[in-house]
DNA sequence: GGGCTACTATGACCGCTGTCATAGTCGGGT
DNA sequence: ACCCGACTATGACAGCGGTCATAGTAGCCC
């Protein structure tokens, strides 16, 4: 959240994620994002030639990194990590956030790929990978548990699977229930991945 | 699939969900939803007074009726029922049609949550009824088949919550990998549900 | 037929969007 | 002083969006 003061640039890169993961892609504007960024309205061309598309794919795979990054701050904030307390950490980011700013925002990824996966192929790309980025950490995190290695990536898909679709549900019904469930109940599975292993 | 020959009212909500699941919200004209009917301009505003937003909300609550309807039909056509099996049988149904038909379609309910929640509130309110429309039947199914009645809710929100997960990462990766993952992870979870309760 | 309702058919309007074009400013190098 | 690159500043434009207004047609009841 912090956005320190960083170039203009990177500023716009960042507003847009933000407006992205409010709005979705095609209801965020060019100029608005300008704006929110407190950046001049002539920068985008500048910054950005290859336009909205070339903005657009920058936020998603800001957004990824982003996501990956902060795997690494769950695990280094756990003391005893397992694969349950990490999903934990993971939904408790959104809990949070919903809890004290409001419903207002999902994932960037997210939107990008509800809004552009047909339309724009570059920009679907740019949200697989960033789903990669965000994956890899995760399975390199469980094997690092103690899960063995086969099952590490499986078991990461499912926890981001779960995640997103948690995050539209609790979205969509104003309401962390759907968070606080797939933490609860898949927490166990994940946890008996290690146990199984050792 | 079969749009039979209903009333060109049906057959708008029917293309309006279409377009919606395949281009998101914002992307879906209205003059494109009559074009896609096959219905004549004039009866947008005649059968949708209420606009777009009437439009939209009415799509998203059909292919929230639709999918729950889906889960008796996925039932009927397990001879042996498991909540892995229905859960299998469910993701079967995307998996089918990203192979077939290519990776073009999400979820009209993920689309309009991700295009309307911030924005549009009566939008964000016929997601959520649709999520309940859904989540419900599952829940019901799952009791049916000897799970705990207040497990079944949660692992029905799990269940969907994965599935919704896992076809956004198909649709970004124009890969069914994530969506048999979590079929095959999940699977054996919601089978001990009702094992332990036996 | 007259009239009424349901539905269809267009055309126009206004706002907004992404993009282009053009010109301006600023700072440093030489 | 001069130039040049990086960046900023506006204005215009063409296209498309949803929506309104208005008029036309079809069928049915009395």
């Amino acid at each position: 959240m912090a956005q320190s003061v960083r170039g203009p640039r990177e500023r716009m890169v960042f507003s847009a994620a933000q407006l992205i993961r409010r709005d979705g892609v095609a209801a965020t504007g060019m100029r608005e994002v300008a704006a929110h960024a407190g950046a001049p309205r002539g920068s985008l061309q500048h910054y950005f030639p290859g336009g909205k598309e070339q903005l657009v794919n920058e936020a998603v795979d800001w957004a990824g990194r982003y996501a990956g990054k902060r795997v690494d701050r769950f695990l280094a904030a756990l003391d005893e990590p397992t694969p349950g307390g990490l999903f934990a950490e993971m939904v408790r980011q959104w809990t949070d956030e919903y809890e004290t700013a409001g419903f207002a925002g999902g994932c960037p990824v997210a939107a990008a790929t509800v809004d552009c996966a047909e339309s724009t192929a570059s920009t679907r790309a740019a949200a697989a990978a960033a789903f990669a980025g965000w994956t890899g950490p995760v399975a390199a995190a469980l094997t690092d548990m103690g899960v063995p290695e086969e099952r590490a990536g499986a078991l990461a898909t499912l926890m981001i699977s779960a995640l997103e679709g948690a995050i539209l549900m609790a979205r969509a019904e104003c309401d962390v229930r759907a968070l606080t469930t797939v933490a609860r109940e898949l927490g166990p599975l994940l946890d008996a991945a290690v146990r199984e292993a050792g």
